[in-house]
DNA sequence: GTATGGTTCGTTACAATATAACATCTCAAT
DNA sequence: ATTGAGATGTTATATTGTAACGAACCATAC
């Protein structure tokens, strides 16, 4: 299922999907932890599609599949799936969307569209670079770090030139 | 005073302060918009360090000057105070820091110390040149960004590696 | 004067986000 | 069988943030 009906960049979506949960689970296996159920269906979940994704809109959506579901339940699971690096959070929405990298380790920044609300990562090693160079201007140790951008998207400024054909 | 107590690089905080709040004065008069008491009071509790503030702190330090206030005081003074510059919200902490270049329009970074809480505001214009690139790459309208790097600052560093001789 | 209107503030209620604490379960290793 | 670590269930509560409506204030116009 192609989701060409959808606003953002079309793509074949179940592949983002696919690729996201294999390779999580095998990297689960690998550092010998738990990917249970719970924390699969919330991960599912967050891959719905390219938004970030509230977490009690999680616990809404896990309820028909784990009727249980608590805020802790979720909130257990996101805290799994970030320490795995499976998603980040965004801190700017309160919110989390899936890692796009599961395979390398590195810093991301995310740019956050308004109107169709897709969250792309970006990795930008130039960015990155710079910096690298102004925290040893500051004399400064980053541990972790937030790079969220809001604003409008390729696809949707694409299509706001281009208003239907009517 | 100065804060030679306090942890973070010493410096005559009182001047920070006034600097800060003359300016916004100022700044206030020129846009023909208003300062009120409260306005300005939450701006200064705001500039009583270079801590990131949470409203709910906010309001409990107010509550002696301000015996009516509530969470919808507090927030509405954040709301000006953001929507004039004088303040940026942290997003990655919930809580809210004075803006240390009220006259500029500017995108900053933050650097938030894990150890002595400070908040340092830079400009790093090499970071926003790289940014504007890979928003022009990315075909991506920037709109606002929130830039928050966590660690360790200079100035703990240094205390850290010269322990206090006994 | 007083009517009008915009801005600010007081107040109540509530929504949304997140964590603490403790009990229970599971399952593998001993 | 026993134990211990990790995961989950459950209840309660803490924290952060808004909605809605009315009163007060103050400047301008009539
Ligand atoms: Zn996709
Ligand atoms: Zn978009
Ligand atoms: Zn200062
Ligand atoms: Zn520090």
């Amino acid at each position: 299922m192609t989701n060409s009906t959808e606003h953002p960049a079309p793509h074949n979506h179940s592949l983002c999907i696919n690729t996201a949960l294999t390779l999580a689970a095998q990297l689960c296996i690998e550092r010998g932890v738990q990917l249970t159920a719970i924390r699969q269906q919330v991960l599912e979940l967050i891959w719905a599609d390219h938004h970030a994704v509230k977490a009690y809109d999680l616990l809404e959506r896990i309820k028909p599949l784990q009727s249980s579901a608590k805020p802790a339940t979720i909130y257990r699971a996101l805290d799994f799936l970030r320490e795995q690096g499976f998603i980040h959070r965004v801190e700017s929405l309160n919110a989390f969307v899936g890692c796009t990298d599961l395979r390398s380790i590195h810093e991301q920044l995310l740019l956050i569209c308004k109107q169709c609300e897709n969250v792309e990562e970006r990795h930008a090693d130039s960015v990155m670079q710079a910096l690298r160079q102004e925290f040893a201007l500051a004399g400064f140790t980053a541990h972790h770090q937030a790079i969220e951008i809001h604003g409008i998207c390729a696809t949707c400024t694409q299509s706001n030139n281009t208003p239907p054909l009517n």
